[in-house]
DNA sequence: TACATAATGTTATAATATAACATTAATTAA
DNA sequence: TTAATTAATGTTATATTATAACATTATGTA
């Protein structure tokens, strides 16, 4: 059982938000969605996602600058993050696949670096835009 | 043997910069450099960074916004990158392992989708920084 | 309680990136 | 070798993404 996280106030109102997105939504997306709960400066949504970020509730897609909602169940792997995404409709999907994370874990580079983190983008056309 | 890219005046003098930085370096930072020799606006350096990403002369590290020179002398392959990342002292490191690579080339995800590309990016302590 | 730590609120501003339009250079096809 | 096409450049303005700095309030812990 994995220690369940409370969170804050903004922190919760900003984690619905990209729950219900189910799609990558954008720092200031959020911000627009929340302001008629209070939440008016960009700070207040970045300080949550970088909580929300750091505890593994959510991921960024670091080459969209968005976020999403784990997918992997209430698992705290924020450490070893791999996604699928459309470069046509940019839909983009959590990939959690064992063998693949088990490799990239335990992956060692020559110069005998330590990691403690990966992040994994794959690009191409999903199902639907390759028949387009 | 691959072909030779030639690059424009523009992408010339902005891939000697990047090349000869050793390190990951930003847009703006290239800006302030280029701009003795005429280039005055930051899109003229995005176009020519545009450019040499798609050529595969440099890669962006998007976790950080910034780019290197493409350490796999002269291949191009643009299209599957992998980079180590110090989180203490930031040094970045292009990983050049066929294993590595052949495996995330050979890699399916459940949904079917075809990859054409791929970005990696580890996260840990160099070497000299895990031992401070 | 009191101390420490985490979260919030707010204003201003920094850093990163693109839109839109005009012009010039290089390539290619007739 | 000209005309047509495509690639690159120049320029101004602006959009988008993200953080600094400082004051305050809430929460957790000794």
């Amino acid at each position: 059982m994995d220690k369940q996280q409370i969170l804050s106030k903004n922190q919760q109102i900003i984690f619905d938000i990209i729950e219900k997105a189910k799609e990558p939504i954008k720092a200031y997306s959020i911000l627009f969605n929340v302001q008629k709960k209070g939440i008016k400066a960009p700070l207040q949504v970045y300080r949550a996602l970088d909580k929300l970020v750091e505890i593994g509730k959510i991921h960024k897609i670091e080459s969209r600058n968005s976020f999403v909602a784990c997918k992997n169940s209430n698992c705290q792997i924020s450490k070893a993050t791999a996604f699928s995404i459309c470069e046509s409709c940019e839909e983009v999907s959590e990939i959690s696949d064992n063998k693949l994370s088990k490799y990239l874990e335990s992956f060692q580079n020559k110069a005998g670096m330590k990691f403690k983190k990966y992040n994994l983008e794959f690009f191409g056309l999903c199902k639907k835009c390759s028949v387009k």
